[in-house]
RNA sequence: AGGGGUGUAGCUCAAUUGGUAGAGCAACGGUCUCCAAAACCGUAGGUUGCAGGUUCAAGUCCUGUCACCCCUG
């Protein structure tokens, strides 16, 4: 049991087996997982995000699940902070933390050394007013005003950052591309896995997966949550499977049809999933069907 | 059987008085530094059911034929 580095990343988009992989990882290594999944981190949402239950985790410790409420707005600056005293506080303990998940920005906050300028919930809404009233491109031309650097890297339709880089320029006084951090290296010394699968594969596994989840009580499970505020959540209630859901509650759409939906969803939110793991070249791929997966994992961990 | 209607991209539909086929969704590729299961960008895809005819020119008009739908018996 000698040289297990010190952080395993296991990546991969959705459905391609990530937990399973980190389950038997775990086992193996006296490890700890920590989700790195952004809808995991809401309370309730279960069925529809994949969630292991508690019965499922064979003793294994899981941290970062449930701890946010539906209605809260997630920042990935939050998510960071905690997930990283909690790296912290397994390495300390002489364990070997595993972070698994399927949100790119979620892990790579964790990985590398991001720092995230202010947010500000005023200044935020303000600016998002102002979108509403002039448009994505009027306020793109405002941006490129004030920053010319950042209005070009930024496509002028997508509102949502400009709005953002605007919110960073008043609180900061400063550019937004002058407020954009550099990537730095690896922040723990670390070995990073993206786990997949043919697409035919995925695509079949994300059809028996979405109906299993009906079957599961997907739907109770969202007029729950809808109790609880689901709809007042700004980032839970587009959550894949669970727009769909409340589209049928209010009678906008058959539950079939709603599948369906969720599962096209499913597929093009693997396509960007892809993109953005493709594009870093540290990951060690790995065919999720290969019979010796893990202990190719092991070997590549430990050498 | 008779009458009417519809057949255009994988799907749902567009295409002014005939001028040589577009859009949304899906598919595929990409961007991403605090809503990220989000937001945004790009690419490809059609011998217009089939066979003839009229015309300089037919998805558009004519004839036949096939398929599906509706109505009447």
């Amino acid at each position: 049991m000698s040289a297990i580095p010190r952080l395993i990343v296991i990546a991969g988009p959705t459905a391609a087996g990530k937990s399973d992989l980190a389950l038997r990882l775990a086992q193996e290594t006296d490890g700890e997982i920590i989700n790195a999944d952004a809808l995991q981190l809401y309370r309730g949402m279960d069925i529809g995000t994949a969630k292991l239950a508690v019965d499922q985790r064979r003793g294994i410790p899981h941290h970062q699940l449930d701890v946010l409420d539906v209605t809260a707005y997630a920042t990935v600056a939050a998510y960071q902070r905690d997930a990283r005293h909690t790296v912290e506080d397994i390495l300390n303990r002489g364990r070997t933390p595993i972070l698994v998940g399927g949100s790119g920005l979620y892990l790579q906050s964790v990985i590398d050394d991001l720092e995230f300028p202010a947010t500000d919930p005023q200044v935020r809404a303000q600016w998002e007013t102002e979108l509403d009233r002039v448009g994505p491109l009027a306020l793109h031309s405002t941006l490129a005003g004030v920053d010319p650097v950042a209005a070009c890297a930024i496509q002028p339709l997508n509102g949502r950052k400009v709005v953002r880089a605007l919110e960073v320029i008043t609180l900061t006084g400063r550019p937004f591309s002058a407020s954009m951090p550099v990537r730095g290296d690896f922040r723990y010394r670390g070995i990073w896995f993206c786990v997949d699968r043919e697409t035919a594969d995925l695509d079949q596994r994300i059809e028996v997966r979405v109906r299993q989840m009906v079957d599961q009580g997907l739907l109770d499970e969202v007029r729950r949550l809808e109790k609880v505020g689901l709809r007042e959540g700004v980032t839970a209630s587009r959550a894949l499977g669970y727009q769909q859901m409340l589209d049928v509650i209010d009678g906008n759409l058959e539950l079939e049809q709603a599948m369906l939906d969720t599962m096209a969803g499913t597929r093009r939110y693997v396509r960007r999933q892809r993109s953005w793991f493709r594009r870093d070249k540290r990951q060690i791929w790995l065919r999720a069907d290969d019979p010796d997966l893990l202990a190719q994992v092991l070997t590549a961990a430990r050498g």
